[in-house]
DNA sequence: GCGGAGATATCATATAGTGATATGCAAAAT
DNA sequence: ATTTTGCATATCACTATATGATATCTCCGC
């Protein structure tokens, strides 16, 4: 209902049961149908269905005793699929553990989707947040090391109107939430070809990032370590992870020459 | 169509578009419209209608030139809110990150899924295969150390119907297909309380697994640990890994006493 | 320039989803 | 114990919505 997308070639139906999958995220990770049916902003029936119906289909499983609805395995499945349809990550990935080796510190395959940098295959090495060890989480492109790093390839004009309309978020107190200073920092990253980010999603964390780069010059996403301030000081991170971080965004850049075979 | 689930509390449309999104998988990475419909045994307008569904709510990509649709970054974030909702990654996660820095080797968590076991978190520490090192893997439990190890802790009746009817799948020469030889393995687990497999999944890669049990003794996961056999024989092995493999699983073992508040 | 495969668009039809309402169940409040 | 409240589950008549056959358009190889 509401103002569904008028056209013929829309199923309404499977744009509802979409909404009830995307109702669970970090917050929200059991649902009863009441609140399923706030979340969504869905009939009660219609969510009564639908989530019975993606429980049949095991896509959801049900806590026999509470009646709650929470996302099922199906959901790593799903995510297995699109780890092997994104020739990208079949590609970094073997680079990407070696140099989780070699620096023996979190390192991160980020990819550009839409306004945000969606994590795509963590490999952390320390313990840190729980948020900052599973791959799929998204963060606003330009509060973060590898959003910059990936934003300082595109062309100026397209940089700048990112830099003005891209959503940011608040993480921490040191958050920069102010777009000239961000516009700066980019523009530096653009001379030196890499990205380094405090404090921005975790206090005392340190983001370096340098971006994987088409045959274009162009990048969508970006080779991203993550240290502690209170263990690496700047002059160390530019000796002794730069380079090897570098060196991987570089291995893995060329794009497959897009040819059919 | 074909033999829906008659209930009326069953939605057919959604279900179709389910099919679309499970018609993904290793090997079918992109699929066009009449691909589609064929794999998903779906009419082709109705394809034509689904995919166009999912596109427009992002969770399909489509090439602009080939037409072709491939799973999007939606997929990932999908699981990152699996991981959410299910407290035993959360209470994993930081021992297994500790668990892979101390043996330096490939850890995973892998949990019961029907029949087979799904790596929920991975965290490769060399090199290996692709389908080794991203999660959401999923494998017939009785073919891996992790399931067996996860059988043994089920009451001995339930133990010998999985055994002998649960899904087997050859993987190398080596895979064992014989239940019989399979019953004789877990009852072994069954006495020493872990798992050891070899050349199951890959040629000379050895699999150990400890499982993670429940305040009942049953366990629903373990966490497991892959190396090669050219580099590790069993008595360093049984020596320098198994002791934190069982303190791992041990430390994740507790379930919260289920208490509602 | 032709032929064919596949993607897109259209449309009349009835099936399949809708949402209001009613019943059932269990835990909280009295 | 009894009542109340909050949710889950079930039912049903209606029509809006998905259906699939058909037609058109577009791109590629020959």
């Amino acid at each position: 209902m509401t103002k569904t997308k008028q056209n013929t070639l829309f199923v309404g139906t499977l744009a509802k049961g979409l909404r009830v999958l995307r109702a669970f995220d970090e917050t929200h990770t059991e649902l009863s149908l009441t609140e399923l049916s706030e979340i969504t902003c869905l009939d009660k029936s219609a969510v009564q269905r639908l989530a019975n119906t993606l429980h049949l289909e095991g896509m959801l499983d049900k806590d026999p005793v509470t009646r709650r609805y929470r996302p099922s395995h199906a959901w790593l499945k799903l995510a297995y699929a699109y780890y092997w349809s994104d020739p990208l990550i079949a590609r970094a990935m073997p680079k990407l553990i070696d140099l989780s080796q070699r620096l023996g510190e979190t390192v991160n395959l980020a990819q550009l989707s839409g306004q945000e940098i969606i994590y795509a295959t963590r490999l952390p090495s320390t313990r840190t947040t729980f948020a900052a060890s599973v791959s799929g989480r998204t963060v606003p492109a330009l509060c973060t090391s590898a959003g910059q790093a990936i934003l300082a390839t595109f062309p100026p004009e397209e940089r700048a109107t990112a830099v003005q309309s891209w959503l940011l978020e608040r993480h921490t107190p040191q958050t920069v939430m102010d777009r000239a200073t961000i516009a700066e920092q980019i523009e530096i990253v653009v001379q030196k070809g890499f990205s380094i980010t405090y404090s921005q999603l975790i206090l005392s964390e340190v983001g370096i990032a340098c971006a994987i780069r088409g045959p274009d010059g162009r990048a969508w996403s970006a080779v991203q370590c993550s240290v502690s301030s209170h263990h690496w000081n700047d002059d160390r991170i530019r000796s002794e992870i730069l380079p090897w971080l570098q060196d991987t965004a570089n291995a893995i850049s060329p794009l497959p020459p897009k040819g059919k075979q």
